[in-house]
RNA sequence: CGGGGCGUGGCGCAGCUUGGUAGCGCGUCUGAUUUGGGAUCAGAAGGCCGCAGGUUCAAAUCCUGUCGCCCCGACCA
């Protein structure tokens, strides 16, 4: 490809829209444009990056006994009607009619559609398992859509999905495509980990979330060094250690603490640790208000909260009607007396002569005791995990790290079957619906971390399966003959050796050349100059090392292939 | 949705307080001189100042509304 010929329009500047690493140089460099918040172009770079990505998924996809498949993106509303997520899918859907005034979705998943596809077609066990799979656009209408390609309204996704007869049917379903993101995701160079993610929703069925490791990742992971385990924070398991050292309860005291309102606050105050105080924070659970109790310095998990509730709704209380149930504002609640229902943090049940509101404004207690001076409704596991915790399977502390989800894999049992009416007759001529599970890998949102993940000052080094070039050719003088000739004779001859080479043939000067092969990340540089040319010598530079190497003419496409092969084997 | 910020040539910004009809840097085009890390000089093109309404002799600037974009998201009890 000629670099004058290429659509690829840089920027010197960073353009003030973008805030991230990937979403900066992703634009910088000329591989996206913005339409709308969340809604991209992309440029024949990206293009170029996307289609690689696409080509190891498929390939993965293939080996595990994939099919694929293109399925409507604009899907009737009856179809959601049915499974019941008209309704649940809320905001989140673009939803839009046609002339008929009949309603219809832009697809933000595919169960629907597929699980009526598969209903339709198959009827008999002997056509089982199925997996089918697409990579097309989705569309979600995001609260906040951001980071440029990160999280999108309109995005790249792989999704497939799995249909068997029975439960170990999908346990060898699920498997295959645990085996198959693994490849994929190491087969695309990029730093992840597998980490568990959420089963409360469905109840019971496994889940993985595949994310690459970056600063700027919207999840945070725990994981532990010691075994495999590794958890989305707001999904791992808090682990009750053995409690320690008995200590003795103590009188409780009521203290006068006027206008303390934080953890910090009383800290400051009292100097009582945040480890011995508890806090209390008010939800309404659908209708119902009730408290939720955790160590003063930790977070509750809604999540986990709303799983142990069973409720549909959850959400903060706000102070007035707290105020008028529990005599206190905000900052002066505590579980001691309190008119509500209380669930009460694991962590929470070992701690004793803990500080808390006194649900009178201004007035804490001190060493209040659990079982003595209240009873809650619950104790469990309803915070959220941090870096330190003990490890739920081999009890070694945990670390934590943000990660960006590339990949989420899913049981879904019969949920969606059994909604669809996707049954199959078994052996025995007896009607069953089908189990099924989902798997999908955000493919514009995989480039975007592989940018987040690999870049330096001068912008992005791609990982070599991904790149949209492998080898850039940089006459220094576009005006000399020489060089021109030297460079063009290479070009011609890494096209018969089937290496993806740009040259940049433009007439532009040398550092304009070379800023822009550095900002779009191209692995390898070869660089024809007067000096190096006269000794019929380039350089080859690859885009991480600092300096070139002289290479002479005639073995330059030998050394690139080799350069390469070793490069794709780190 | 709530909070904050921003909309001025392709990009980055200034001007707005104190109204007088738009400016800087980069980029683009032409020519010349240059040519190893974003050249120099000379010339040029390009802007309904997001949109709509209002105030005024006069609006980028003041007022009202509206649309769009970006960031943050109860972390405190």
């Amino acid at each position: 490809m000629k670099a004058s010929e290429l659509f690829f329009p840089t920027l010197r500047e960073v353009p003030s829209e973008a805030e991230v690493l990937s979403h900066q140089l992703l634009l910088r460099a000329g591989f996206i444009r913005k339409a709308t918040a969340g809604v991209y172009s992309y440029l024949p770079l990206a293009n170029r990056v996307l289609k690689k990505i696409m080509s190891i998924v498929r390939e993965e996809m293939d080996r595990a006994g994939g099919q694929e498949v293109i399925l409507p993106i604009v899907q009737p509303a009856e179809l959601w009607k049915k499974s019941g997520r008209w309704e649940v899918y809320g905001d989140e859907m673009f939803r839009l009619k046609d002339r008929h005034n009949r309603d219809f979705a832009l697809g933000p998943t595919h169960e629907e559609i597929i699980t009526t596809l598969v209903d339709a077609d198959v009827h008999s066990y002997r056509h089982l398992p199925l997996l089918l799979y697409q990579i097309q656009n989705k569309y979600r209408d995001e609260i906040r859509p951001r980071f440029g390609l990160m999280r999108g309204r309109e995005f790249i996704m792989k999704d497939l999905y799995s249909f068997d007869i029975d439960e170990e049917g999908l346990d060898i379903s699920y498997h295959k495509m645990y085996a198959a993101y693994n490849r994929i995701f190491q087969g695309l160079k990029l730093q992840y980990r597998v980490v568990e993610a959420d089963s409360g929703a469905i109840g019971g069925n496994e889940s993985h979330e595949f994310m690459v490791l970056a600063e700027n990742g919207e999840a945070e992971i725990v994981y532990c060094e010691n075994c495999d385990y590794g958890a989305n924070t707001e999904k791992a398991v808090c682990f009750l250690e053995e409690s320690k050292a008995e200590e003795e309860q103590l009188e409780r005291e009521k203290v006068h603490t006027p206008g303390q309102r934080t953890i910090q606050d009383l800290l400051d105050y009292m100097s009582i640790p945040k480890e011995k105080q508890i806090k209390t924070l008010i939800y309404y659970a659908d209708e119902e208000l009730v408290a939720a109790i955790v160590r003063g310095d930790r977070e509750l998990n809604e999540i986990k909260f709303k799983n142990v509730l069973g409720c549909n709704q959850l959400f903060m209380a706000d102070e007035a009607a707290v105020k008028q149930l529990c005599g206190a504002g905000f900052g002066s609640l505590g579980p001691v007396g309190m008119p509500l229902k209380s669930y009460v943090d694991l962590e929470v049940s070992q701690m004793k002569n803990f500080a808390c509101g006194a649900n009178e404004d201004d007035y804490h207690f001190i060493n209040v005791n659990l079982g003595r001076d209240f009873t809650p409704a619950g104790i469990n596991d309803i915070r959220n995990a941090v870096a330190g915790d003990s490890c739920p399977v081999c009890s070694a502390p945990l670390y934590s790290m943000r990660g960006i989800e590339v990949g989420h894999i899913f049981k879904l049992g019969t949920k969606y079957s059994e909604a669809m009416e996707a049954n199959f007759l078994d052996q025995k001529g007896k009607e069953r619906p089908m189990v099924m599970g989902c798997y999908g890998i955000g493919i514009s949102r995989t480039m975007a971390a592989a940018v987040e993940q690999s870049a330096d000052e001068n912008g992005i080094v791609w990982p070599l399966p991904i790149t949209p070039f492998e080898v850039i050719i940089v006459p220094v003088n576009s005006k000399n003959e020489e060089q021109m000739q030297a460079a063009w004779s290479l070009y011609e001859e890494f096209k018969q050796e089937g290496l993806e080479t740009i040259i940049d043939d433009r007439d532009e000067r040398a550092g304009v050349k070379f800023k822009d092969a550095d900002l779009i990340g191209i692995p390898l540089r070869i660089t024809i100059g007067p000096r190096s040319l006269q000794e019929k010598q380039v350089e080859v530079k690859k885009r991480t090392a600092k300096d070139p190497e002289l290479v002479p003419l005639d073995v330059v496409s030998s050394r690139v292939k080799l350069m390469l092969k070793e490069m794709s084997k780190q």
